[in-house]
DNA sequence: GGTAATTTTATTGTATACAAAGTGTCCTTG
DNA sequence: CAAGGACACTTTGTATACAATAAAATTACC
């Protein structure tokens, strides 16, 4: 994407991310034009391509809205992503190298020193070495389609609403798993990784389902006889 | 995508698919224009459309390349294929309806009758019949995502490609899981639904590697312990 | 007064003209 | 003769004008 483009492509989705643009919202060209600076032509490009990645949907012919996420929608991201960052996991176990275990120990350790002082937990510095920690993981599994999807479905607004949901325990929880993972990669343990990236997401949902009310089980579970 | 767009969208990618647009041939705009009888701006939105399915990538201020695929490419394919499908079967295993299984086995004795006959095989039957199949799986699994997800995987120039470097008895192997697919949804099994469909597409992909002689193992086969 | 047709208006879709960026060639110069 | 720079050319990127479409409001007719 060029200039213009991704000028406009940033503008909406960050407005997106920061709830600005509200669910639902419809979204008009020419304001967005306006608003961006710049033509309509790079504000089709923009909106169009966030409609690939699902943070808009196009109606044709009668505009483009901001997604709405149904409870099933949620239930869906988060199984997805534990299948896949599972599997991600799985292959990173044998394919992470020394470089990237000392960032993932220096981001465990970044969160476990956070988080032994008193006051209220650093949120942002949680989020932001949180979704650091999970982009190595994936790169380390080294399939430039995996890495993808999976970034495709981690969409920031979640991520960031299930980081406001967690208790301190649950902050904590999330850590220890975090250094379960590495002992897992060190190990060379593909089949732990896998397991404990899985319990790691599926918490995550949990947390986030007692936060926001939403009722029913995953089906994931099943599968994990 | 509206009228122009979808014109457009539809002429260059029935060419990719026909290899009349060769993997890494450059794209110009002006030129698809021509052929599609509409003008660059609907051309533009086709090939960004295509981008995010990956039949075409396209770089900044250089133009849009009709993409290449890796052996390596190929093995996430599947390698993702047989995970996502997996769980679809899984999925669908409870939530199939009678329509369901009355059009699975529908096209399931399709393909027996026709491997029946003495004749070469018609691949194209077997490979639109195949296709139907597993949509209709994927389907059932009512999931939105998963669906889109799987459908951006499939992409029919590899699909092709692997039906026709079945053997007969590839073929009947194929039916034959088929066929279990269809008994694993009856007795409501999801983890042998999903174990079938996995089995079914790591099969394929040895089909593939023997007839395009790629080397390598699958990732998958660690997980499936 | 209500309903249906029609006009108006708001918004997206498409074409075209122009701007910017990159590539290669040819000329100049050391 | 080689290296560097300027210029021309090709192709993509952006803006704008116009066309098509759908929704809303208004008017006419029953």
């Amino acid at each position: 994407m060029s200039k213009a483009s991704r000028k406009a492509y940033d503008a909406i989705r960050s407005r997106i991310l920061t709830g600005e643009f509200a669910p639902g919202t419809h979204l008009k060209e020419e304001k967005l034009a306006e608003i961006c600076g710049v033509s309509r032509t790079p504000i089709r490009d923009a909106l169009r391509a966030l409609s690939a990645e699902e943070y808009v949907r196009v109606v044709p012919n009668h505009g483009t809205y901001v997604s709405e996420w149904s409870d099933d929608d949620i239930r869906d991201i988060f199984t997805l992503r534990a299948i896949l960052e599972g599997h991600a996991a799985l292959l990173a176990s044998g394919r992470a190298t020394p470089g990237h275990f000392e960032e993932l120990s220096h981001l465990h350790r970044t969160i476990a020193v956070m988080l032994e002082k008193e006051d209220e937990p650093d949120r942002d510095l949680f989020v932001n070495s949180n979704r650091r920690f999970h982009e190595i993981i994936t790169e380390a599994a080294g399939s430039r389609r995996l890495t993808q999807m999976i970034a495709r479905l981690v969409e920031q607004p979640l991520i960031a609403r299930t980081a406001k949901s967690y208790t301190r325990s649950d902050l904590q929880r999330s850590n220890h798993q975090h250094g379960e993972l590495i002992a897992a990669f060190r190990a060379h343990d593909g089949a732990w990784a896998q397991a404990v990236m899985k319990a790691h997401i599926l918490a995550a949902y949990q947390a986030y389902k007692l936060r926001y009310k939403i009722s029913g089980t995953l089906d994931a579970g099943k599968a994990a006889e």
